[in-house]
DNA sequence: GTTCTTGCAAAATATTTGCAAGACG
DNA sequence: CGTCTTGCAAATATTTTGCAAGAAC
């Protein structure tokens, strides 16, 4: 069965592979960016969109996507090595201006800041806007 | 008149200093944090929304203000440097999980990333998050 | 049968624009 | 007069929720 993967996927997150979440998954897996939740509607035309949202919002809450918020928008991306308890696949984004993909920048280490004095860190974001390598190449 | 140095201020920016720019600029500099554009609707009972909007606008194409996008809406904050040409103050921000407010961490270099090949960067935003020293002292 | 999921509709939130009246120079 | 600004209203965009019907276990 083509959905075996994803469906293994979702029970070992202990997400009840429903046939609508599967279809997103799927989705997401064939993606090499973050989307947007319109992007996904799209994918799926006969997915009604606040199923959709509440896909990735469950998918998010256990480990499977992280959001990254945007000027207008917010994007999904597959995490890597995330689970429901820790969020490890920490990372910057970078924001194409030219052609609106978001891509995550797995493989550089977010910065870590020396807050002041009494400040707590819980979360980083670190998004990076420019022109994407493809758009260079265009230009 | 105690508006003088917010008039002059506008000048030097090449904005014209209406009174409602003027209200805002006065609001502005009477914050030590960033604001959100109901902080300053609020602030100012008589000024319509759409005026103060389209102030920070204006004051944020001529550097006087920066903009920080968060989850859910964005605030703005007074630039030390900048002009309408070049935007020099940039860095970090921190926003308070518990208390909502957003704090310009100007002393902190903006960290740089060493992006993959044929990217180009235009422009940063670093936003963290967490528990600021106010809301910790409190804990 | 109890709980979880889905689809539809609509609410909620934030941002942005159109337009006409008015201020300003 | 001509341009810029303002206030009001409304459009837009996105995210989020209520609820009833249906599916799953």
């Amino acid at each position: 069965m083509a959905l075996q993967k994803e469906e293994l996927f979702l029970k070992n997150k202990n997400i009840k592979p429903t046939a609508m979440r599967l279809l997103v998954l799927q989705y997401l897996f064939s993606c090499e960016e973050a989307v947007s939740l319109n992007q996904v509607e799209e994918a799926l035309p006969n997915a009604d969109k606040s199923t959709i949202f509440r896909s990735l919002k469950t998918f998010e809450e256990f480990g499977v996507v992280h959001s990254i918020r945007e000027a207008t928008l917010t994007k999904y991306a597959l995490c890597k090595t995330c689970t429901a308890e820790v969020h490890t696949d920490k990372h910057p984004h970078f924001h194409c201006n030219k052609c609106d993909s978001t891509i995550c920048l797995s493989h550089i280490l977010l910065p870590q800041i020396q807050l002041p004095e009494h400040f707590k860190l819980q979360e980083q974001e670190y998004l990076i806007h420019g022109i994407c390598d493809k758009c260079n190449a265009i230009a």
